[in-house]
DNA sequence: TCATAATGTGACGCATCATTCACTTTTGTG
DNA sequence: CACAAAAGTGAATGATGCGTCACATTATGA
């Protein structure tokens, strides 16, 4: 998108912001926005609590700044899945294979994200909480036109809003993996996007 | 269970002690825990800050008995929707009535709820998600346990696990009812339990 | 080399808030 | 009524932690 045209200078502390978002996301990701100080950040991230105001204007800019920017990373990823194939199935096998993988790798950051997207949040009085949950609509109605698309092509039976067959579909596989997380024993963790889809596909009641 | 033998000062002490969970209830919907001070509870409820202490041993005990004792009475009620029945299929129905129904009425708590339950939780250090955690998963077994006698008597295709069954079912309510809680105008409530139900009975690609 | 700017620092000021406890008020009883 | 026990009170305490700013260090370039 836009040129980097950045000096050594500009590209040192670019570096250096991420070192401290990064030092500051393990914290949060462990113990929670209001259990961590700004001066462990300071501790962790080998700068100053002074520097840290340098680069975010408070504590709370420092965490949204953090979530949302790893946010656009993974719904961007999401999007690329949903475009990767013209096939409605395929489509959502891809979109519940790259959720697979984003799970399986940040975890720390899901239970982050899910703590701050689910129910209500209290951690902050900002808009952050509105902010994610925009972002998560916006995702739903791509989500939401692959079914609208596979009802209107008469490939999925109507049995649903797009909208809804997108939310059910999407909390299934959260809930999945939630639980995947917490006991990995009792719950293990579907690999095989049919795992899921598979519920949505065939009926319970289908002859 | 236990012969309400208390004397009238007994009743006169679990009555305030009702009062001030309820005060603290709304400033805790309102705000979450960690924008609350007992000071404010202490305004609500027309008693002391001292007096609080008389009640709970802290903070975190007067949030504890707050959210434990209203989920032990829905999940009660949940528990009861399940038993009404031996028609599966009348269970499932009868479970998500009850739901539509709490969910309605309880607004307030069910976000205090799902936010403490969902995702990860830091507000407290305690055990009390834990608590929680143990309490949702001996309630999806019930649940689980109506898919799998169904499946076992030939009624329902095994299309996955018991326990996901319900647990696709339940996050799916859930989330439905999300949405419609944040925003009734464009996610309208799903009175009638076959809104949900129907995603699961009949399958996207049934004949 | 030296002056000036840019960057980095962390002790401290200030506000918030959970909890305590010495005291006051109310209640129950002989 | 008198008086002891129980209930209720809220100012004071101490701990925590965000954010500031006067100063120190490093980089720049003349």
């Amino acid at each position: 998108m836009s040129p980097p045209k950045l000096s050594r200078r500009e590209r040192e502390k670019l570096r250096q912001r991420g070192e401290i978002l990064e030092a500051a996301f393990e914290l949060f990701a462990e113990k929670g926005y209001h259990n961590v100080c700004m001066h462990e950040i300071a501790e962790k991230s080998e700068f100053a609590i002074g520097t840290l105001y340098k680069f975010f204007q408070n504590k709370e800019d420092l965490y949204k700044a953090l979530i949302l920017e790893k946010r656009d990373i993974f719904d961007g990823a999401l999007r690329q899945a949903l475009k990767a194939s013209h096939d409605e199935i395929k489509q959502l096998r891809n979109y519940v294979r790259k959720k697979t993988e984003l799970f399986r790798e940040h975890i720390a950051f899901i239970r982050l994200y899910l703590a701050e997207s689910r129910g209500a949040s209290f951690n902050l009085k900002s808009d952050l909480h509105d902010e994610i949950r925009r972002g998560y609509r916006d995702l739903l109605a791509s989500l939401a036109g692959v079914f609208a698309s596979g009802i209107s092509q008469g490939r999925f039976n109507p049995i649903a809003t797009p909208h809804r067959l997108a939310l059910a579909l999407d909390s299934t596989i959260n809930a999945f993996f939630l639980f995947w997380i917490e006991d990995p024993e009792n719950y293990p963790c579907p690999d095989e996007p049919d795992a899921v889809l598979d519920i949505f596909f065939t009926g319970l009641l289908a002859p």
